[in-house]
DNA sequence: TTCGTTGCAAACATTTTGCAGTTTC
DNA sequence: GAAACTGCAAAATGTTTGCAACGAA
């Protein structure tokens, strides 16, 4: 671990294209992202990077999807929905996300917790729209 | 694909680790449990099987949880506490757990939800109390 | 000069897959 | 006998890591 963190442009570039979007980026599309403007860019350096932004906690996970670590810009929690269609995620704010909840089962369980995820899965709209098409 | 669906042994064997635990194993747990028995099982008859099981939607997963995926003998939706200390992973009953928020997330966006899946992170009792002694 | 950061490639862990032999029906 | 199922091992995939070179302070 660094005792002392130094600056790095590699780094502030990664931050700022997890930043930079809603689609909840995996490593590698920050890497295929910033390959153009950093040639020298390595897979390891954007998985270190995200690793300790998310441990910092100055990123968020949205947790595994489709076998990859899908990262948020937002580290507030708030809600998801994944298509299984077009892999998109999406956040859904204005939506209860569990965190009350979390509360309660919290007391009634005796648990510590410092995390909730709430994560839909199903179909967007358009998705939905190709499926039903295919069908008939 | 299957089109017709034989009896196996040891498919029969793998169905009834997962459901006679409330542990929501990984594949890996399931081949360790059965190895014994069957000396000549293959990991990947259980991976195989399990992905199937979860397809078929005779058995449920919590999603990967430390890098394995793990299954869950309930279909039926429920909440889950995972605890970073122990890598236990509980069912929460008697709690919400977001279904009724996805009926109403599915109209105000237009999405078609097929899962919801809310899961909690943080430390067990146990585990709260060995962090606390540590750092004491 | 120190030590954090990186590229590179090898290592790793989990899961999937191709194929030949076995089993079910 | 046809087709599903399995063991085995190789491959595929995503991620981590060791190390020497590089770069910031």
């Amino acid at each position: 671990m660094a005792l002392v963190k130094r600056y790095s442009k590699k780094r502030e570039a990664i931050l700022e294209v997890i930043q930079g979007t809603d689609i909840h980026p995996s490593a590698e599309w920050v890497y295929q992202r910033l390959k153009p403007e950093y040639p020298d860019l390595s897979l390891g350096t954007v998985y270190r990077n995200l690793t300790a932004f998310r441990q910092e906690g100055i990123i968020g996970s949205v947790g595994v999807i489709c076998g990859q670590e899908r990262f948020d810009r937002m580290v507030a929690p708030h809600t998801h929905f994944f298509c299984r269609g077009c892999g998109r995620v999406e956040d859904l704010f204005e939506v209860d996300n569990g965190e009350a909840v979390a509360q309660q089962a919290a007391e009634k369980f005796g648990l510590y917790i410092e995390q909730t995820r709430l994560t839909f899965e199903g179909l967007c709209e358009d998705c939905l729209q190709s499926e039903k098409k295919k069908l008939s």
